[in-house]
RNA sequence: UGGGCUAUCGCCAAGCGGUAAGGCACUGGAUUUUGAUUCCAGCAUUCGCAGGUUCGAAUCCUGCUAGCCCAGCCA
């Protein structure tokens, strides 16, 4: 293990203190989503930051769907969302909540808090209320029902859960203060009328709890000692404060609030997300080129991978956009050791080897990945006809080029130095094959007299290849050329995905399975795509390019 | 302009009064059967700005400036 200090983030620091000061006992934390929709790589770091500090600290981590608002929460969104998470390899273990299974106990501390003339029910309207509750510089006016006596409270209160009210007739709001300069603290709603079915709880119940009073107590019947969230709630904490206090909880649970990761490049609004699908631009809320988890596990990225980029862009409270060459970053080095590499050519160009016996085949053994023999070996068909990259040829190659052209030998990887005889072209000056003479001494791809060449490239025999379509994808936007036009429509990059057919694959990788992902070498790290594939019709997204300080010089 | 929060290298981010960690990106250079990897080197005399306290300040004080969040019966 490495013995360099990693400093702790502020969130460790407030719970390393809290357990000094014996405030905290053991750390329990949760992820408390609403399903309401597909989980991103915004909330990754949430999931993966939680469940951290749980592992960390000998813990445990809650998964708790924050259902009080029927009105946009489905069956769907909680299994896609349980999928993604167990996906990410965070584990609830038993731990699997929801807050609409508190409602009869949170009902039960309202009425405390009525009891108490900590809450009142009042018969403004939502535009009333508006208007009472001030605005940002004025103060607001006391609420007209906030007189009610208890008894009276009590009595409308019962009422309002037993159905005798429609929706936005009375609302039971918390007697805090309406000149308070935190606007959420004068006098907020706590509960609401809403004759909906709920997706858990049917028509049990037709008054459902608002966000600032049923989270507070979710995580103190839990036990949560520290709820973390994002920013947008710090606003929230006293009121969430508040409430544990009122409601007397022995164990009072801690808010912590941190910026949410934003990475340059992506497209994380809904709105923006659903017209893209509208459109047919991408191909649904899994598209290759969406940061959603769903997307970015068909990409081919790992739940590893994601875990080493939250670690890397670190925990803090300055709002900031992580560029996404980090994410690159990390998915090619969680990759690199793991996946064979694999020779695929994506834009054929045929290559005869003259002096090569017509009707032989050799199978050469190849190293799975050259930096982990754990990965094994495999054999690789040699012929007299392969294809090599069409960019790997040059008629007339500038200065500092290595590649194959004419009266220029280079290393077919794994195989043979070649050299390149003559060429052919059709009548539009392309390129149609290439003549080549094999040296039957440098087997393998050494030598055996020393000599040395400068290129080494990528091949496929070519009556072994299998056609593929191969997917690669670019940025979808570009925040250097700007993200949205004039009229806030989004700046999309016409190129952000090229699907290549007709690429010429080694024909190892016939097997290949949904997800399953692999480096071309000298390509980047692709994987099988797991909507279009089939066997009979394999498609590989690129997940990423392997980097290249290679240019050609632009003339 | 009421309240809350934040400002340290192109991008993240440590730092918590003793003289600017680390990562990504970038730039060399070495090794290389991936122009990849690996390796080695370089990359903030300066911490939003201006004052002040101190032997000493990114860290403390004062005053500015900029950005983000809040007026849902959403979360």
């Amino acid at each position: 293990m490495e013995n360099e200090n990693i400093s702790k983030n502020f969130i460790e620091q407030i719970i390393d203190k809290d357990i000094e000061e014996g405030s905290c006992k053991a750390v329990c934390t949760r992820f408390p989503p609403e399903p309401n929709g597909y989980l991103h790589i915004g909330h990754a770091k949430s999931i993966l930051l939680n469940y951290g500090l749980a592992q960390k600290y000998g813990g445990t981590f809650n998964l708790r769907f924050d259902d009080t608002n029927p009105t946009k929460e489905r069956t769907e969104f909680v299994e896609a969302i349980e999928a993604d998470i167990r996906w990410l390899g965070a584990d609830w273990e038993d731990r699997l909540y929801f807050a609409s299974d508190y409602f009869g106990q949170m009902y039960d501390a309202a009425v405390k808090l009525i009891r108490k003339g900590k809450a009142y029910v009042s018969d403004l309207s939502a535009e009333e209320i508006r208007e009472y509750r001030g605005t940002l510089t004025e103060p607001g006016k006391e609420d007209p029902y906030s007189g009610r006596n208890v008894e009276e409270n009590l009595l409308l209160f019962e009422e309002m859960r037993a159905g005798k009210y429609a929706d936005g007739e009375k609302v039971l709001r918390a007697r805090i203060d309406m000149a308070a300069s935190n606007i959420n603290m004068r006098d907020p709603v706590i509960y609401r009328v809403a004759h909906m079915t709920h997706h858990r709880t049917g028509d049990t119940w037709c008054i459902y709890p608002m966000y600032d009073f049923a989270h507070p107590i979710e995580d103190a019947i839990e036990g949560i000692t520290h709820s973390i969230c994002t920013l947008e709630f710090e606003d929230h904490r006293p009121l969430y404060d508040w409430v544990v206090r009122e409601l007397e909880y022995e164990l009072p649970p801690k808010q912590i609030e941190f910026a949410k990761l934003y990475l340059t490049n992506v497209v994380t609004g809904k709105r923006y997300i659903k017209r893209l699908v509208e459109d047919g631009i991408v191909d649904g809320w899994d598209d290759p080129r969406l940061v959603s988890i769903a997307a970015l596990r068909r990409r081919g990225f790992t739940p590893e991978s994601l875990k080493m980029f939250v670690e890397l862009c670190g925990v803090s409270k300055a709002n900031s956009s992580v560029d996404y060459a980090m994410l690159e970053y990390c998915i090619r080095e969680d990759l690199k050791m793991k996946r064979p590499r694999m020779m695929a050519v994506l834009d054929p160009v045929k290559v005869i080897i003259d002096n090569y016996p017509e009707e032989q085949t050799e199978y050469l053994t190849v190293d799975n990945n050259l930096e982990n023999e754990g990965l094994g070996k495999r054999e690789v068909p040699f012929t007299r006809e392969l294809y090599i990259e069409r960019e790997d040829f040059m008629e007339e190659p500038p200065k500092k080029y290595f590649r194959l052209f004419p009266g220029n030998e280079v290393r077919l990887m794994n195989a043979y130095f070649v050299r390149c005889e003559s060429f052919s072209k059709d009548e539009n000056g392309r390129v149609t094959e290439i003549h080549c003479i094999y040296d039957p001494a440098s087997r393998g791809g050494n030598s055996s007299d020393g000599r040395k060449v400068k290129g080494t490239i990528h091949w496929v025999s070519a009556p072994h290849a299998i056609d593929a379509t191969v997917r690669l994808y670019e940025n979808i936007v570009d925040e250097e050329k700007g993200v949205y036009n004039e009229d806030g429509s989004l700046n999309l990059n016409p190129d952000s995905l090229k699907t290549l057919t007709g690429c010429k694959i080694e024909k190892n990788l016939a097997d290949a399975k949904a997800y399953d992902s692999f480096q071309f070498v000298r390509q980047g790290f692709f994987c099988v795509d797991a909507k279009d594939a089939s066997p009979e019709r394999p498609v590989f997204n690129r997940i990423v390019s392997l980097k290249s300080s290679f240019k050609l010089p632009v003339v």
